[in-house]
DNA sequence: TAAATTAGCGTACACTTGTACGCTAAGTCT
DNA sequence: AGACTTAGCGTACAAGTGTACGCTAATTTA
């Protein structure tokens, strides 16, 4: 066999996490979901959440985790697309604000729930984010000569201004979202190009 | 008389107002915050809580506008200081993050509620973040020759910086605060050093 | 001084919440 | 085939929620 109990329940399971993502929006943070309400989204009994999470904290750590995967698989991609392409930062702006306007819910839960949560959520999304800051950190020592002080410092400021463009982003039509990208794009040339200069002085 | 009766409502309204922030931490923001315990900290019947607001809403925006004017306060000493001091820089980091240990909630309730709230509320808040980007910009026009745009995209680029900044270091330690404090530092003038090289070759 | 206003209270009600407990039916193992 | 395991359900309960309603006591107004 392959399971067929197994395999059910994993699907349920499945049904549990998208409901919860589902049901994230502006209002409604995954802070104030119950535990009922995503039973009733995802057609179960209210009791039988706990067959598959022992807690709202433990679905929530699961779906940092998952949202963590989507995200590295978005940084691949626009590595490949930085080699094809050139042009790193208008390339990373561009995958990013992609995903963000796909996935707006994941991105919700990665940078808006900043309180409200258990430590223990918070801390797991920081892990998420902190991936992104060291990637970028070798990233940048690889290309230019930066110590790793130096490198995790401008890192730092690259992925908190995209992070937060992303997060502002969700709430802005098309129009307002293309002038948010651009000042962001300017933003990040500003930042790097300080720090080319700041770095030769020293 | 002075209205004896107004000045005993004036002085629960603010025991309201005090409790609601009082209340708010890493784990219990103002989304997840209950008229009841609010009237409870506050002293008050649970009924009583309406001969001051409609809504608890109602409450979060007063909130906001307060918390609005002590930021604003902080904004002129700043200023002050620097006239004094100088370094424009790192006497504005050096005064938002004293004021972000002093006030931690008000800092909460401006940069960590950005879902899980009403809309006007985020409204509100959002009208807050953008006095300091409009003051930021007046200045940064005044000092160099930026244009408006160019001006408010390096502004709202430093306003981020800063206010990440304060976020994030509220839960942190003062050892660690002391050093997100100089990467901040690092990172203002990364961006403002960046702008001024960019606008130089355009 | 008499009448009117009102801040605050207590009671009450309809909901929603998390979760304990025991059952059932269906899949799995021997 | 028979024993075992378990995903999901229904019932039940204590606790918390927002808020409607009417009362009281004290201040304000006339």
């Amino acid at each position: 066999m392959a399971g067929a109990r197994a395999l059910q329940k994993e699907k349920t399971r499945q049904a549990i996490i998208d409901a919860a993502l589902m049901h994230l929006s502006a209002d409604h943070s995954f802070a104030s979901l119950s535990l009922r309400e995503v039973a009733r989204e995802a057609g179960i009994a209210p009791t039988s959440f706990y067959r598959h999470f022992n807690d709202m904290e433990e679905l929530g750590l699961t779906l940092v985790d998952e949202s963590g995967l989507t995200l590295r698989e978005l940084m691949r991609k626009a590595r490949q697309r930085i080699e094809k392409n050139g042009s790193v930062i208008n390339t990373s702006v561009e995958t990013f604000m992609e995903f963000v306007e796909r996935n707006p819910n994941i991105f919700r839960l990665l940078l808006r729930e900043r309180s409200g949560t258990s430590v223990k959520f918070r801390e797991a999304v920081a892990r998420e984010v902190n991936h992104f800051k060291d990637e970028l950190t070798e990233y940048l020592m690889a290309e230019s000569d930066y110590s790793q002080e130096f490198a995790y410092t401008l890192a730092e400021g690259l992925v908190t201004l995209v992070f937060n463009a992303g997060a502002e982003a969700l709430d802005l039509n098309p129009i307002e979202r293309e002038k948010l990208k651009e000042r962001t794009i300017l933003q990040l040339r500003f930042i790097t190009f300080g720090a080319a200069g700041v770095k030769e002085k020293a």
